[in-house]
DNA sequence: CTACAACCTGTAGTAACTACAGGAGCAAGC
DNA sequence: GCTTGCTCCTGTAGTTACTACAGGTTGTAG
């Protein structure tokens, strides 16, 4: 069993987070001490490490919480799980389509840029645009 | 000289938006008719459009008003435009390699989907990782 | 027994909006 | 002249996922 700050060290998410994670209901609120100490168990870490893993890798809160409920769910589960992930990876393609949109227009505008000497055509464009 | 709305259908921000800018100082307080209701010029409908722009771009507010009052300065301005510009699209740059990164992992994750019968890869894998 | 670190609760701040609530003005039709 | 309904006004609260205190208690090492 270990204190809050253990868990922070072991999960990667920081005592602050671990704490709103709990608010929020995102993690079940661990045990205390007698005098009000949180104590955690390898598995209640696990789980935090869980949401990081998530987070980690985009999932919104809600999305991360479904996910942590399937686990101890039947086999049932394992499609939504493969489903929330597809999911979440349409939105993550839909991210990088948008900022390879915005790489290949700021280029467009550094590539004209500092060419004349009494206009800028950089502030011009985003202007007329 | 238009109403809110019309520069709003113009500019392409929405009216609560232009009334946000006005509020942060991001675009300087237009005119009042006697009633109190804002009129807008072309010039004033412009720099909207110029805000918007810099938005889509991914510039921070901050960035955006930067650049909005590089434009009634010297040509002297134009190469800390270019500068700005740079240095957002490093930003941007940035976030496509971590969202290429979820991507990455996200297919691993659901490559090895519905496997198996009585365990779900993709729980176990968000678990020990 | 005295520091000092680690813990506690509760609140406020962040970015960039968005969404009301509650009220006033304006244009058109009767 | 009056009602209907749209647009406008101000001001405040909510969104996402944290982060940063303030002010107080507890646990530990010397």
């Amino acid at each position: 069993m270990y204190s809050i700050g253990v868990a922070a060290e072991r999960s990667g998410v920081t005592i602050e987070t671990i704490r709103y994670y709990e608010r929020e209901g995102i993690v079940s609120k661990p045990d205390r001490t007698s005098a009000g100490h949180r104590i955690y168990s390898d598995d209640g870490i696990a789980r935090l490490r869980f949401v990081k893993r998530c987070r980690d890798l985009g999932f919104p809160i809600p999305e991360a919480k479904s996910l942590l409920s399937l686990t101890d769910g039947s086999q049932t589960s394992c499609s939504s799980a493969c489903a929330i992930a597809e999911e979440q990876r349409g939105l993550v393609r839909n991210k990088i389509a948008d900022l390879k949109r915005m790489e290949t227009e700021l280029s467009e505008l550094i590539g004209q840029c500092p060419d004349s000497e009494d206009t800028c055509p950089i502030l011009e464009d985003l202007l007329s645009s």
